[in-house]
DNA sequence: TTCCAGGGGTAGA
DNA sequence: TCTACCCATGGA
């Protein structure tokens, strides 16, 4: 057994603890919080092949710990590959000023957005968090664990000393799937055409996936993009949008109308327009600030935070 | 049993 | 651009 050790400097402000708790991506597999070690951790495979087990916690001085078991010592590659997914799913490199100074300028209840520093939590890949995303459609969060749970233990590769433990598949192992079989085995449903295809358009080389991480890519463009795959609308493409680091989109599900037409509305139901038009003044900001608020809801910030 | 979820595709207007 | 209608699955 080989480990590799590192810590990320993340662009402050910058919280573990809340990036962590910043939606529930941590508690889709192969994500697992570990209440022993106080650790997000997860298999991941890189493109060598080579499986690890991550284990990322908060350090000192508002640092992120990363730990990676493999069973072969890592090449620089490889290193470099770890490092990269890891600053990917903490978005530790993602420079969130411009945000916070909106909150400072509008003091209250926005300066607890300064203190939490959130970042959201991301998938290792795009791929996994497209995936995911259409995971979450038109299903309860019950439904959507259940999901990615049986893809990732039906074809993730297995952690070599605990194969009980996996990565989340990769869309090659997907393709080498036949559609039906797939369907029996992670029973998404409608979904799993949707899925199929898109692992298919990727190892074609039909989809670009690091295009679509290209800051110099506009937004417009980019939605236009994320709108033309399969089983990806409106609310699917302003979550990708808000997970490639894009907020000015907001992702209209049924809990956006129930918090906001509770909050804003005295329990009315208005149309999506006039809901959204609530945020307007948010500018590009507008999908983190409905964001915050929505997480207010089920963490409320403590006074301490404040300033 | 019926309803519907952290919606989306499609056809037809 | 907007609206009906359908879509697998499983929890409530």
């Amino acid at each position: 057994m080989h480990t590799n050790e590192f810590t990320l400097t993340p662009v402050p402000p910058y919280q573990f603890g809340s990036t962590v708790r910043s939606h529930g991506w941590a508690s889709l597999a192969p994500f697992a919080w570990s209440a022993e070690a106080n650790a997000l951790e997860r298999v991941l495979r890189l493109s060598t092949g080579q499986v690890v087990l991550l284990a990322m916690s908060a350090g000192s001085d508002g640092a992120v710990a990363v730990a990676a078991q493999h069973a072969a010592p890592l090449d620089a590659a490889e290193g470099d590959e770890l490092e990269r997914t890891a600053v990917r799913m903490l978005g530790t490199d993602e420079d969130l000023k411009g945000f916070f100074q909106v909150c400072e300028e509008r003091g209250g209840v926005w300066r607890h957005a300064i203190g939490r520093a959130t970042r959201l939590l991301r998938s290792a890949t795009l791929w996994e968090d497209m995936v995911k995303i259409i995971a979450t459609t038109n299903v309860q969060w019950g439904g959507t664990r259940g999901m990615v749970r049986r893809l990732v233990e039906a074809y993730g590769e297995p952690l070599p000393w605990d194969p009980k433990r996996r990565a989340f598949p990769t869309p090659e192992a997907v393709t080498a799937i036949a559609e039906d079989a797939f369907g029996a085995a992670v029973r998404m449903g409608y979904r799993t055409p949707y899925v199929c295809e898109l692992a298919r358009r990727i190892v074609e080389g039909d989809l670009d996936l690091a295009a679509l991480e290209d800051p110099d890519l506009s937004t417009k463009e980019l939605r236009k993009r994320l709108l033309g795959i399969k089983g990806v609308g409106a609310y699917a493409a302003a979550h990708l949008l808000m997970l490639l680091g894009r907020y000015d989109h907001i992702p209209v599900d049924t809990a956006f109308r129930s918090y906001v037409g509770a909050r804003y509305f005295a329990g009315e139901t208005p149309s999506d327009k006039v809901m959204l038009a609530v945020y307007d003044d948010w500018g590009p900001w507008r999908g983190w600030a409905y964001w915050h608020e929505l997480l207010w809801e089920f963490q409320p910030p403590e006074d301490q935070e404040l300033g």
